[in-house]
This record gives structure tokens, sequence and C-alpha cells, in this order.
DNA sequence: AATCCTGTGTTCGCTAGCGTACAGATATAG
DNA sequence: CTATATCTGTACGCTAGCGAACACAGGATT
């Protein structure tokens, strides 16, 4: 986050989608927006809910998550003010199996459903850039099931961790072990464990729930491709284009 | 699928997708339909290449694959004659990072990537087929990361010959240990002992790339839930629709 | 027949992450 | 300022899957 002010969550361009529009869409789509904040640990929805809304973050960061019978989760995507939430309802589904929780606080503007319809059928720059935007989803979906299986813990940890930053626009990031645990599918312990190999050489100092990163560059050193590879396929698909307002 | 005949890999709508559009778009599709046999190997792309066709299944089957830098593969998902390859196409990425293989031969009908656009553009059942198609594989990606991370590699293996099974519409299965691990993203090893212990409990034979599952039954009672999951959402957006050819 | 190649069987030591258990440490509430 | 709940540290034995190495078996080749 910079100096001061101008970076408001309550402007609808600080979602990168929303501020992709052309000033038409853009415009037809501003009064159907309706301004929501995002406090932490707010369950969106679970496996299977209907969807009513489609959130375009602003702040935050939204975790995807799929839940075992056996009570273990995995995370499967991280959104944040680059992307969208509930994309079954342009998709046709209407649910999805997995559900959605609000990770760090933030705030959204969010349009309706039927609405969302409406627009998709119109066949616009939004339909486009929904669907590029779920394509970016299914790599970083995909990505992770790759990285589950031939990755040290270690080295998804450092992932998340610059996802996350990525998306907070900080270095310090508040999350339990506990929970961390959780999201990227392991034990408590092991978490405490890989994080104080992190620790112990100075990337990031951690305390009751509050990590900070000492050093990202470092932090890059030890992730993995699968950070790379995800980034790259966004940018490839979503270049950042500055909407030319004037 | 019946006693004889009349199951023609030359029928169209031996594809489930193209089977399930109404009369009027299914002909005017019909003379854009290039039938192409898949054989046994065969990369019909790989990570990046630009997609020139989207292929519609009648027989066979079809991986889709991610790499890693140091040589692993995990497959992220299977096409048979339920879905179709190629979805960047109308996604709008042009590309994706998986590649994807023959697994299976068989032949499909694919379209061309200008014809599918403009299908598309219109904005009727095939496009709406599609966006459920790609919710469906969406939800295979994503299960099987969770699978991945939390699963045997006994109920993975259980999991993949269910699924072959279900696509192929026979019980005989023509692979090695050695691609089988490949797939799984584990060792050929891995897989023989875990073969072994389907063979050692007359559940499957196999010998030098041929699997035979003798009691389906008994798969099915010791895959996982991820097996049924991704099932009863395909079943959930794709209900088998006859289409009313008078 | 002998040879080769591909596919499978098996072994050995190794490591990551699991499950369990418990102890210390630091907020927050009363 | 004490009590309590929430986080983090650490230890122990266990298992799945790894990596490497080698033996054997069955088709194919000649």
């Amino acid at each position: 986050m910079s100096k001061t002010a101008k970076v408001s969550p309550h402007d609808p361009k600080q979602n990168l989608i929303l501020a992709a529009l052309p000033e038409e869409d853009y415009n037809r789509i501003l009064p159907n927006l309706q301004f929501i904040p995002m406090p932490l640990g707010w369950t969106m929805s679970q496996s299977g809910d209907h969807v009513n809304f489609l959130h375009f973050p602003t702040s935050g960061i939204i975790s995807l998550i799929y839940d075992l019978e056996n009570g273990s989760k995995s995370e499967i995507a991280l959104v944040g003010n680059e992307g969208m939430v509930g994309i079954s309802i342009f998709m046709g589904g209407d649910s999805m199996p997995s559900s959605t929780e609000v990770q760090s606080v933030g705030s959204a503007y969010r349009i309706s459903r039927k609405f969302m319809k409406q627009e998709f059928a119109h066949g616009g720059q939004l339909q486009h850039l929904a669907l590029l935007y779920t394509q970016t989803l299914i790599n970083q979906t995909a990505q992770t099931a790759v990285c589950n299986q031939h990755h040290s813990l270690d080295q998804q940890l450092c992932r998340w961790l610059l996802m996350t930053l990525d998306r907070l626009h900080e270095s310090e990031v508040a999350i339990t072990h506990e929970l961390l645990g959780n999201l990227l599918g392991v034990r408590r312990e092991s978490i405490t464990a890989a994080a104080g190999k992190l620790q112990k050489d100075a990337i990031i100092t951690y305390s009751r729930g509050l990590i900070k990163v000492l050093d990202r560059p470092k932090l890059e050193l030890r992730v993995c491709e699968c950070y790379d590879v995800v980034k790259n396929e966004f940018k490839r698909l979503l270049p950042q284009r500055k909407n030319k307002t004037k």
C-alpha cells in the first residue's frame, strides 16, 4: 500500500476485472454494483449452496476450499482483487462443490445473479474477462493438484505466502498455524515445523496468528515453480490493461 | 450400451455433448464436423500450444496432464465421449499449460477454432453445454487436488480404474504400470505394489500392459469418495437428456 | 535357438508427514 | 492480577511412498 489516500476499497476499480472493462460496459454495470464488506472468517458459500451473487473483491482474500468426508480440507485456489467469486453463476451450474471463506478481511462489490446472466448473455467484454479469469482459476487449481503431490510442504508454504502477499499488498499475514494447516491440508504441527525453518533463517517472524514477512526475495528463492507458473499464466491471460479513464 | 450394432464411432451422437444438442443446433454444426481417429499415445497438444480444434470424442480416453520441471507429471482430468478437449478455444486463452494425450485409442469429431468461436458467440445451447462441461472439468481437477493430498495410492488407483472403465465401456484397460505411475504421479514400483494388492484379492488381473477388471463392485468398495463426488456433480450438471430425434 | 527388450517382482534404507500427547507461552476476560 | 483459552514448541513411534538397484519373465527378433 502506498503513501496515502486514493486507494479506497470503495472504488470499484480497485477490482482489476471491473477496472479492465471499457467505460461503456462499466457504466452500465456500475448502478448494479452493491458494496459489501467481507469480514474475516465469513463463509460466503458452502459446498452445493445456490449462489446468488457474483462478488468482485476490492481488497481482502477469499479461499476456495474443498472438504472431504473425514473433515480434511484443502484450499484449491485463492482469490483477491484480481478476480471474482461465484463463477458458477455464469458457468451455468449455479453452485459448486467448493466452499468459499474469507481468509483476510476486505470488501467487495457484487452484482446479482440475474443481472450477471443478462450481462453475460450480451457477450460483451465482461463475458470475455469472466471466462479468461475462469481459465486462470482452472490453472491455479490444476497447479495446486500437482504441487500437492510433488512438492514439499516447505515449498508449498512459500507459495502460499507469496500468493497471499501478492493479494494483500502488505507484508503481514494474519493467520494461525492451525488454519494454515487446514488450507494446505496438513497438520498444525507440520506448519509449525515448516514456518520454524523460515523463521530460523530470518525470512519470516510470527507469533500468535501474525506472520510477518521479512525477506520476500528469499521466499522466492525457496518456492517451487508452481508460483511462477500460475502468476505467468495469469499475466498472459489477463495482462493489466489500464482502462482509458480520461 | 446395447447388444449389437448401431454403436459406430462414426455417429457424432456417440459424443454426449453433441447428442444433447437440439436438432436445430446439431444440424447447423454437423457439416462442420470432421471425423478424426485418435491413435494410442497421440499427444494432441502440449503445454502452451495454440489449440486449433475443439474435439468431441466418440470413443477412447484423453488425459489432461500437467508436467513439472523435474519431469514429474500428474493427470488432472480424464475426458471421454462425455466431454470435449480444447476448452481454451472458447474460454479465450487459446492455449493451456496442460498437455493432452490419448490414453486409449478412439476417435473424435472436431470443429475448427473459428467455427467454435462463432457458435459460442451465438450464445445457444452449445455455449451452455460447453460451459457446464467446463464446470465439471474444474470439479474433476479440484477433486484430484484434494485426493492427491489425502488419499492413499490404493484408493487413487481404484478411482482411476473406475473412471477409465466408465469411459471405455469394457473391462480391459491397456496400460503399463510405468505409464499409470506417470498419470498418478508416483513411481512404477508403487503402482506394482498397489495393483498387486488388487490382484491378490481377485479384483483385477494384469500382465504386460493389460489390466482386466474382474470385480467392479469390489473396486467401488475400496475407492475414495472422490469418484462419486465427481460422478454426481457431472450428473447434476449434465443429466443425460435424450435428444428428441424422431 | 539364442538374444533382446519391455514389463513386472522385490529388496533396502531413507524421509516427509501423520497421530498423539503434553508442556510452555501469551492474550484476553473477569 | 489471576484465570482461562488460544497459540506454539517439541517429542515419539509409525507408515506411505521415494530412489536406486537388481533379478526374472515373457514376447518379439533374428
